[in-house]
DNA sequence: GTCTATATTCGGATAGAC
DNA sequence: GTCTATCCGAATATAGAC
C-alpha cells in the first residue's frame, strides 16, 4: 500500500513539525516568563498566552510546570557547556580566558532570561538541576582548574586560585544578564548598545588579564 | 493619676518589645523564606512556622504578603548603604577598593539571605524597589564613579571605566552569596572555612587591585 | 495582642467534545 | 492534535472568639 504510507509518511512529518514548533514557542514563552516572575510567579496561563496557545496544550507537550521548568533549565546549562569549548586548546590565559569572556558575555546578551532562571535555580538550592551541579559541573570546574594550574606552572600568568578565578568569571560576566535591569536603570533607562557591550567585554577581559599578571 | 499611668506605660513598653520582637522573628524567617523559594514560592504559613508564630499574626503585623516582602528588601539596601562608607574617605583605590571588597565579602557570608532577595528582585525588574534604583543607587553610583574618576586623574590607577569596575565589584562579592549553593557543591558539599572566605577575599581583592594597575 | 475557623481567589491539571 | 469547561487543591486574607 504504497500510497497510504505516503500519506501516513507526510502526516507523521507535519505532526512532527507542528510538534517541534510547538515546543519551541512553549520554550521560548516559558524561559522568559520564569525568568521574570520567577517559578512560583510564573503560571501556565501566562506561558500560554505569550505562546500564542491555549493552556491545555502546554500540559500537551509538557505533562507538569516542572517538566517545562526542567527542560529551560536544561537548555541554558547546553549553551554555557558549548562555551566551555573557548577555553580548550587555548595556548595561554590572553587566548583562552579572553575568548571564554567574550563567549559568556555574548551568552550574557543574546540569553539573559535564560541565565537569570538558572541563577534562580541556583539561589533556590538548585531542586532540579543539583545533580549536573554535581556531575558535569563539577568535571567542567576541575578540568579547567587544571588547565589554569598548568598556566601558573608554565609562568604563563600569575599563581592565582584557579577556582577563583573561574568564579569570578562567571560573575563578572551573567552580571550583565542578571542585574541587566540594574545595569539598564544606571544607563538612563536605556538597554546598553552595541558599542556599550564590547566596551564592557573590553573592561572585564582587561581586568582580568592584567589582575592575574597574563599581560 | 500616677498609678495608672505607669501601669499604662509598662504595658505600652512590654507590648512594644512584644512587638519588636516579633517583627525581628518575623523578618528574619521571611528573608530566608523569600530567598529559598522566591516571592511566588514563599507562603505565609512557611514563614509563620520557622518564626514559630500562627499565620494569622504575621497578618496583624503586616497587612500583605507584599508588605512584608518590601520591609526584607529595604533592609538589605540599608546593609549594602553602611557598607558603602568603607569606599569615603579612602586615600586611594588600596585602601578604598579593598575595604569596599572585605566589607561586601563580608557581608556575603553573614546576609546570604538578603543578597539573594534582592538579586531576585532585580532579576524580576525591580518591581518594588524600582525607586531606589533610580534615586539612591543612582547619586551613590555616580558619587563613587567620581571618586573613581578622581584616583585615575591622579594617577593612582589606570584609566578603567568606573562603571565596569563597579559592576565587577558587585557582581563578584554577591557572587559568593547568590552562587553560595553552587560554590558549596563545587567545595565538596561544604560550607566554606573560615579559612577559604579569607582566601576568597584576598583572590578578589588582588585580581581587581592588579587589574587596575593599583598595585 | 493571640489564634481558630473560614471565606475567597487563583492556578495546576484534566475530561471530553471536536 | 486542539481546545473549552471544569475540578480540586492551595494560599492569601479576614472574621470573630478569647
Amino acid at each position: 500500500m504504497p500510497d497510504t504510507a505516503r500519506i501516513s509518511r507526510i502526516r507523521s512529518g507535519r505532526r512532527t513539525d507542528i510538534r517541534q514548533q510547538n515546543e519551541r514557542l512553549i520554550l521560548e514563552a516559558a524561559e522568559r516568563v520564569f525568568a521574570e516572575a520567577g517559578f512560583g510567579g510564573a503560571t501556565m496561563q501566562l506561558i500560554a498566552d505569550m505562546a500564542g496557545l491555549p493552556k491545555a496544550n502546554l500540559h500537551y507537550y509538557f505533562p507538569t510546570k516542572e517538566a517545562l521548568y526542567r527542560r529551560v533549565v536544561q537548555n541554558i546549562f547546553e549553551i554555557w557547556l558549548d562555551a566551555a569549548s573557548s577555553f580548550d586548546g587555548a595556548a595561554g590565559p590572553v587566548e583562552g580566558i579572553g575568548a571564554y569572556v567574550r563567549a559568556k558575555m555574548d551568552i550574557s546578551r543574546r540569553h539573559p532570561h535564560g541565565s537569570k532562571v538558572w541563577a534562580a535555580e541556583v539561589m533556590h538550592g538548585a531542586p532540579v538541576i543539583q545533580d549536573y551541579l554535581e556531575t558535569t559541573l563539577r568535571a567542567w570546574t576541575e578540568g579547567r582548574m587544571a588547565v589554569i594550574q598548568r598556566w601558573i606552572d608554565e609562568g604563563k600568568m600569575a599563581p592565582i586560585d584557579p577556582r577563583h578565578l573561574l568564579y569570578m568569571l562567571w560573575a563578572t560576566t551573567q552580571h550583565y544578564a542578571d542585574f541587566g535591569h540594574q545595569i539598564e536603570t544606571l544607563n538612563a533607562g536605556e538597554a546598553l548598545s552595541d558599542r556599550q557591550w564590547r566596551e564592557a567585554t573590553e573592561s572585564v577581559t582587561q581586568i582580568i588579564l592584567r589582575g592575574i599578571g597574563a599581560i
